[in-house]
DNA sequence: TTGCTCCTCACGTCACGTGAGGTGGC
DNA sequence: TTGCTCCTCACGTCACGTGAGGTGGC
């Protein structure tokens, strides 16, 4: 039989507060040993110390609580690391978007801005390549980062002839609503039918207001406030998808300050 | 007079959401330049895009809603600065948090771990110098590293002879309810008077149940858990106050995993 | 007996997001 | 007129912390 201490001595014993242990309690992540029927005092066992370790290291690091469950109910060995592994990953992921704000922010607060130049001009319509999808706020970055690699892949592979660069078409739902269909594409002489989850795609003839964006897509909003300034002061009205062509970006280099971006809002009437 | 635009034209061109939008308003964040006083609509000004975007920059490192707003109506750019740069330096403490919580979790899942030795000892009545406060969960750390930081100074300033290592009191109230009393202090043959927040105290004779924890302070709670086990399957009462002893410290290397710490639980009876 | 530990329950925090139900403007 | 944009209001989320009011155990 096990020893067994109360919630304060078992607080103390595993730096953890006597109200998370009440609330992990309370939603099942850290059960006490023992309920006292009559008093409703919670008593742990000395066994539930690695648990309880272990569920603090992984609340450092921001683990979801229900997470930390999973890694805790975990079948196996490599389950749990496989989750944990995940969760290292993100924070990772975490700590660049960290670094590009910080660039973000030092660039907005350290030069002085001039607004970028607009132009309006006729695009003929397309055929090309394309993966759409409805996508949140946070995957944003990570979606077009990998359907712009697939698509890439594909033309390599079927040796297709790009007849443009790269691009793709936003919903402004997805900045008003932060959720919302994008596409991106590759346009090519000949597009290959269904093929996973790129598909052809015949992107539509239409009249563009233009403004190039340069430098990384953390600063892309600075690009979007110039463009919807323009055509805010001359009263055009605009449609509600916008095109992005990639006219440099980081699959030509790697040095985000060369980067070149299209930013373009299709013109009505 | 400038022009005006719709919320999710704003939303847009800024890259923040319409509900977001509408929260910088209710909370005063960001008022739209005017608010129809019929329908409700919201109109923002292109004058008001640059307050969005430092705004968005700053939320997106995680500055806290009331900060913002500092730094919005901050009176000159000096203060500005400071505000942003004290930011700058709480996203640098965090993540040296991390990197060590990192550690923390890896040395717990790879290292199989024993028991540290617990043994028993009477201390006599020391003179001390020390620094009390009250302190919250966050500050630990910081509080910790300034305190004993001043009270070494002292003792290289005054050419006090410490009589014994450096160490610490803390109120068990400090891990069960997040913040008590915590004192540090240096053993020295004899104490000046006061000295900023440094006050002479005479620590009190008690028998102490001991163990060392050897590595980095985030793993300390490990030799909590081994100590209270031992006390508690011996069925001894401990007082409410527990200390520790810096054997070894950053005070003394920076290679945490030379550290070495007693942490110490006063016997009762 | 006194204080001390522990209990429950309801509400607060923070920065929005969700969703229902509805209205003005082109 | 139809859909579209926008509105308000109440509630939800996440992981606890706060605080009131009360009770058992040494």
């Amino acid at each position: 039989m096990t020893a067994t201490v109360s919630v304060g001595q078992f607080a103390t014993m595993t730096h953890l507060s006597i109200k998370t242990l009440r609330h992990y309690h309370q939603v099942g992540l850290l059960e006490p040993a023992r309920v006292d029927a009559h008093t409703g005092y919670r008593h742990y066992s000395l066994e539930q110390l690695p648990a309880a370790q272990l569920i603090r290291r992984l609340r450092n690091l921001k683990m979801p609580v229900a997470e930390v469950r999973s890694v805790l109910t975990a079948r196996d060995p490599e389950q749990r690391n496989v989750l944990i592994a995940n969760h290292m990953d993100r924070l990772e992921a975490e700590l660049a978007q960290t670094r590009s704000a910080v660039d973000s922010l030092r660039t907005l607060l350290d030069t002085v801005r001039t607004r970028t130049a607009v132009s309006q001009r006729a695009v003929p319509a397309m055929t090309s390549i394309a993966i759409t999808d409805t996508i949140g706020p946070n995957d944003v970055v990570t979606w077009w980062e990998g359907a712009l690699s697939e698509l890439h892949a594909l033309v390599r592979e079927a040796d297709l002839q790009p007849t443009g660069t790269a691009g793709g078409l936003f919903d402004e739902a997805l900045y008003q609503q932060d959720i919302g269909e994008a596409t991106v594409f590759i346009p090519v002489a000949h597009a290959p039918s269904q093929n996973g989850r790129i598909r052809a795609l015949e992107i539509p003839a239409v009249q563009l207001a233009v403004t190039v964006h340069r430098g990384s897509h953390a600063d892309i909003d600075l690009a979007y406030a110039d463009l919807g300034s323009y055509l805010a002061e001359h009263h055009i009205r605009v449609g509600q998808q916008i095109r992005e062509h990639y006219l440099c970006d980081q699959f030509d280099t790697p040095d985000t300050a060369s980067w070149q971006t299209e930013i373009a809002w299709p013109i009505l009437d």
